[in-house]
RNA sequence: GCCGCAGUAGCUCAGCCUAGUAGAGCGCUGCCCUGGUAAGGCAGAGGUCCCGGGUUCAAAUCCCGGCCGCGGCUCCA
């Protein structure tokens, strides 16, 4: 679509002027992830037919200066740097919707899209129609991972059988990722006292989106986090400097009350599972520590296939609101900073986006509509420790005060599984897939052959399904339609020479020894591989 | 929370404009077919047409209010 950007901003420009002949007064124009807007004051909001009307080509003479777009008297912000350029005659306008520059403010926005052939537009029309197949909330539910019930609540998802194999894979390689990095795993319970919020300073400032209750003259909250308890795992005795760094894991689900609209799908939820993760440490040792998780979080990604393109690093500094002196977020900023340049790798500052108790670097990751999603974290937190008064014994026996790191690499189990079902459009690798193997036999004759075909994988824990239901076109459907990555069809020219006919992702179809497949097959597995490298490999 | 657009069978949707017996495909159940590579045939079950109110002889259909979903905004992992 970036091909497609100098020419939208023409379009934007043309179709705000024909807004402003009409009397409207436009504010500002710029590009969305894959559309023009065109921002307008406006007292009654238009609707998408009203809006339709000004999308056509015209000539009219027009100047930018300083982005800034001059036409007749009125003077127009222009939001990109990149220049207009083309000649737009096909327009479309896709949604009108209200932005909120402050929160005094409101303008109306009109998205659309311009380009120079018909063909061209009917292309973008078919590519968006195409992204919604894409859509995870679309593949969750043909795959039958996970649903939303009214009765449930929304943005509280319940995963089923087969969603929750998927989560178990990814805890499993997490948990592999994680004791490699030497965490030790724990679980905590997920509501705590008023008294504890208060002391984490998430009760002052978390509040508004705590779920936070009374019962018998107490006051308790559900967790929206994980720190405090896993600070508490670490008061629970004295540590010395030569236990540093102590790092706790935990798959801890929590509960953060997001507003109604902007829940969306797995990609935003009320209650969701982090992979979670503290580190206690000393402050010489943040520049190490991060740097490791860095290099581990990118070696994780790129083991799913984000390349560098899909990746996005943010270095978020001190917000407005926060907690802590100046002098220890200058010291926690400067940790980041510097192991981000000694891996030397791209990154963008974005400037007072920190939590309110530290400075953190995160990961964006890319859907397959463009938009960016942050899932890893990684948040340097000299406050907390202050705030419980932490502690350790150092070398000549003196009380100090040790940092904190939390981190995530997956970000949560949720976000992230919506995020793999969209980049790999529902078709994930053998290792996550929920059927890895469906096993057609031709006809009753061959039952019993199937059948030990299918024990045999069992065996080799490899989670293989029997169809022997209808014709075998209908069931080979089905089993593409479910993204099964290996379509096992035996008849009697199988049994009788110990073979199978197999066919994989993009329709390699092989005939292959039965244990040879199911050790090749195995190995994909164990392996974690991305493509079907048991029968494109053989 | 704000603005726009929707809500009909488990799923995808038609019917609504112009009010007059609730529809299709997929899925599900049963029967027939015993299959060699992307939907075999026949039959059946399945509905508070989101909820509440109004107009009307009569409302899925028209009007009002609410709820929920979606597309954006704001916010976030």
């Amino acid at each position: 679509m970036d091909e497609y950007r100098q020419l939208w901003l023409k379009g934007a420009i043309i179709y705000a002027i024909n807004l402003v002949s009409k009397g409207f007064k436009v504010v500002g124009i710029g590009l969305g992830e894959r559309d023009f807007y065109v921002d307008i004051e406006s007292d009654s909001i238009l609707n998408l037919e009203e809006a339709k009307e000004f999308a056509k080509p015209s000539n009219n003479e027009y100047k930018i200066n300083d982005n800034k777009l001059l036409y007749g008297n009125q003077e127009i912000a222009l939001n990109e740097k990149i220049t207009p350029s083309g000649d737009p005659q096909y327009f479309e306008i896709l949604n009108i919707s209200v932005h909120h520059p402050s929160p005094d403010k409101q303008y109306v926005r009109i998205r659309g899209v311009s380009f120079e052939t018909e063909e061209q537009l009917k292309d973008y029309l078919s590519w968006l129609e195409k992204a919604s197949e894409t859509d995870h909330r679309i593949i969750g539910e043909k795959l039958d991972l996970f649903s939303f019930h009214d009765e449930v609540g929304s943005g509280l998802p319940l995963f089923h059988p087969k969603g929750q194999i998927i989560r178990n894979e990814l805890m499993d390689y997490m948990r592999e990722i994680n004791a490699s990095m030497g965490y030790q795993e724990v679980y905590t319970s997920h509501v705590y006292r008023s008294m504890l919020w208060k002391i984490s300073g998430h009760y002052f400032m978390y509040k508004d989106k705590m779920l936070i209750f009374n019962q018998e003259d107490d006051e308790l909250g559900i967790k929206p986090m994980n720190c405090p308890a896993h600070i508490m795992i670490f008061k629970s005795r004295s540590r010395s400097y030569r236990d540093l760094p102590v790092r706790f894991s935990e798959f801890g689900t929590v509960y953060r009350w997001e507003k109604k609209g902007e829940l969306y799908g797995l990609l935003r939820v009320r209650g969701f599972t982090q992979d979670d993760g503290h580190v206690f440490l000393t402050e010489d040792q943040i520049k190490d520590e991060v740097k490791i998780l860095i290099s581990k979080t990118l070696e994780v990604l790129g083991k799913f296939g984000f390349s560098s393109n899909d990746v996005r690093l943010n270095l978020s500094t001190r917000p407005d609101e926060s907690i802590g002196s100046d002098q220890l977020w200058e010291k926690a900023t400067s940790a980041l900073e510097s192991a981000l340049k000694e891996l030397k790798l791209n990154y963008v500052v974005k400037d007072k986006e920190g939590a309110f108790y530290g400075p953190k670097i995160d990961f964006d990751i890319r859907d397959s509509l463009g938009r960016w999603w942050q899932l890893s974290t990684i948040q340097v937190d000299f406050n907390l420790p202050e705030r419980f008064k932490l502690e350790y014994t150092d070398k000549d026996g003196s009380k100090k005060r040790p940092v904190m790191i939390h981190r995530a690499i997956y970000g949560t189990l949720d976000r992230f599984m919506a995020i793999l079902l969209e980049h790999f459009r529902g078709k994930l690798p053998t290792w996550l897939s929920p059927v890895q193997v469906r096993v057609l036999p031709v006809n009753q004759s061959v039952q019993e052959y199937a059948k030990t075909l299918l024990s045999e994988m069992l065996k080799e824990k490899i989670r293989a399904e029997l169809d022997d239901g209808d014709t075998l076109a209908k069931r080979i459907k089905r089993a593409y339609d479910e993204a099964v990555p290996y379509i096992v069809v035996v008849g009697r020219k199988e049994m009788e020479n110990g073979t199978l006919t197999v066919r994989s992702r993009g329709n390699v179809e092989r005939v292959i020894d039965a244990k040879q497949f199911i050790s090749l097959l195995k190995r994909e597995i164990v392996d974690r591989d991305l493509s079907n490298t048991a029968v494109s490999n053989s």
